[in-house]
DNA sequence: AACTATTTATAAGA
DNA sequence: TTCTTATAAATAGTT
């Protein structure tokens, strides 16, 4: 329900998730108050965000609490086993305790961890470039950079070429669809407009994003597999 | 949402609350699936019908008793208040596991969160970028790096010009040692050159990198404070 | 946070 | 219950 139909999967974009999470959550919440209200219902709604935010819903009579009494009795599901008490207690407390410090630092690790990986998100992002003091360094992220731009652009070119592919079969039908049956010559023509096409529209978004202008080469030899490797010349 | 608006109240037939029940928790539940897919947040939804069946949802990672237990201790509440056994003991113990499970909850968070963080740093890397199936995602990802490769040239490119500076001065230094004092016009020559040198080996390691010849122009104001604003020519 | 264009959910009817 | 269809709601993308 929205200007486009969203793929029941993660959304990648943070804050679109947020944002999302926000709207939805209080959907649900209102889809589970309703549900209790026309059906009279019991109703109970759990929902953790993604940090850890608590948000609920239950249906008036009675807490949250009840229903999951409730729920536990009827699933018969048994909460914090009453075995044995005051047998071996001390002895169980001791064990626990040395699991949770176990637990506190592994945590601890955990955290660390994320840090650095964030630190180096930072860097790569080109957010916080500080922790990068040298030429050497930053030499180094620039070619990481350039790689990975590479990458991305080869990754593009390829599903572009695909798409364009696509449209050129379209086109090229339509085309005879229109003027009827031509010369087979013709029928070839609008691949490399098309493809050019996507290109330039490409190449303008570029312009504007950052002032620069680029042109790429009417490759040839289109079907060189390795879209990584087409030439082309930039002024900025 | 339907042929008619429906009023927020009991639906007094029974027959149409019981159809207007079965569609409505469906729909619910699949809400729940849905807020906890797209925004990776945990959701727990308990609904009796007003005969007492249940019903439930819970998203995928453990079970609606793991949320529930997550959901008592946020709260703080206690369940299963069964008295006082052996003392204060028992009570002691109880605390202990549920923070525990404080604690085992906030580790899987960050033990999620930290994939997650990885898994953008591959795509970003172009490491792997089979997260990305949309050109779209493709272009903002270029969008990304290149601004991020801008970042570290202007970064660079103003470390290198203080370099620069620092050089032509030591040069400048050298020069009057010596030669002993000349002009002053000529003391200021050699300031061009170095830069220029910083320069062009920079670029010759990037076409070793890229196979990218690029030219960078012997920028006339070169007190231009803004290094990332530099033009050039490139052809690659 | 407010605004729409669209997609979804669903009330009624068969 | 299930299917269909007209309509109300929810909400994705935008501003």
């Amino acid at each position: 329900m929205g200007r486009g139909k969203v793929e029941m999967k993660r959304i990648e974009n943070r804050v679109s998730r947020q944002v999302t999470f926000s709207k939805r959550r209080k959907g649900l919440l209102k889809k589970a108050h309703e549900l209790a209200v026309l059906c009279d219902a019991d109703v109970g709604v759990i929902v953790f965000s993604e940090r850890g935010k608590l948000f609920h819903y239950h249906s008036p009579p009675g807490s949250l609490m009840d229903l999951i009494r409730r729920y536990e009795a009827t699933t018969n599901t048994q909460l914090l086993q009453q075995g044995t008490y005051c047998t071996d207690d001390h002895h169980q407390q001791k064990q626990q305790q040395q699991q949770q410090m176990v637990a506190e630092m592994e945590m601890g690790r955990l955290r660390h961890e994320h840090e650095q990986l964030e630190a180096s998100f930072k860097a790569y992002t080109g957010e916080d470039l500080s922790s990068l003091a040298s030429v050497d360094e930053l030499d180094e992220l620039e070619r990481q950079l350039e790689s990975a731009l590479g990458k991305v652009r080869a990754t593009k070119d390829d599903l572009l070429a695909s798409l364009a592919d696509g449209l050129q079969l379209k086109l090229v039908n339509e085309d005879n669809a229109h003027h009827g049956a031509e010369e087979e010559a013709a029928a070839e023509e609008p691949a490399e407009p098309s493809l050019s096409f996507a290109y330039l529209l490409n190449v303008d978004e570029k312009a504007a994003a950052s002032q620069m202008l680029q042109l790429w080469p009417q490759t040839a030899d289109d079907d060189d597999s390795a879209a990584s490797s087409r030439r082309g010349l930039q002024l900025w």
